[in-house]
DNA sequence: TAATTATTTGCAACACCGTTGCATTAATTA
DNA sequence: TAATTAATGCAACGGTGTTGCAAATAATTA
């Protein structure tokens, strides 16, 4: 497994670390209220920028949803400093709440004349996996 | 042009009013900051409770774009309580930074096995037409 | 390894966002 | 027009996210 703090060129520190591990412990989104609470202790300001340092890095991605709290998940594919590369959706399950990134085979492509297209982000509600079964 | 409020089953009163016309005026979304520099005075409370009920009443939407404060817009289509039916994608323009309702003819649908697809929510960034002009 | 330098952390303080209870005022209904 | 129902404005509050600055820690250099 690779050292995604070294990678980007960040000070390898424990809270950075401690952090971080929460990230990859989870398969899905979580937002900052699941940190903090898997966190033993911890500062939330150093928190706050701990998290603005790992987006802007592109080591996690921020996830907006209508009504919901900001979620983050490690990138997946190869995020650099300011641009993420997202090809794959974004699944709110209605019935768990979960929020995952899912990677799909075909990811479409819009048609817009006129306009010039930079990137695509696609958020779908629906039932996950576990809760469609 | 039917009457909204009346349509919703709410009260008119002169601010939703105001807060209805600055909305129809903008043709693409806007952001609270625009509300509240087009209302000459306002209460912010009620501002919030009046965009509150206009959400929940299906007369405006919410677009939530990532390190974006929240934009609103009317509802194109025939949204209900609770429920906005989005045959459209939310565009952001990096250049002139407007964030509208961009009808397609496509509407493209994702192959997602094992999910159960309800709502699809696309956001593209880009050059709009006026500036890709 | 020890000393130096660069970076991160934690504190204090603050501005902004959004909500709630409650009394007052306005809109709807009868 | 009177009675009823709903919206508004005030006061007060908790949550969010930021900044300046000093102390602590990590990285670099000798
Ligand atoms: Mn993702
Ligand atoms: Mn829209
Ligand atoms: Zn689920
Ligand atoms: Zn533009």
């Amino acid at each position: 497994m690779r050292n995604l703090l070294k990678d980007k060129k960040l000070s390898e520190t424990p809270f950075r670390k401690e952090v971080l591990a929460i990230f990859t412990k989870y398969n899905n989104a979580i937002p900052l209220s699941i940190v903090e609470k898997d966190l033993k202790e911890y500062n939330r300001i150093t928190l706050y920028r701990t998290i603005k340092v790992f987006v802007e890095k592109g080591i996690i991605h921020e996830i907006s949803l209508s009504g919901e709290e900001s979620n983050y998940a490690i990138c997946q594919e190869e995020c650099d400093i300011g641009s993420h590369q997202h090809q794959h959706i974004h699944f709110k399950c209605n019935m768990c709440g979960t929020i995952s990134c899912v990677k799909i085979n075909k990811f479409p492509t819009i048609q817009l004349p006129e306009y010039k297209i930079d990137q695509l982000e696609i958020q779908v509600t629906g039932l996950c996996k576990k809760c469609n079964a």
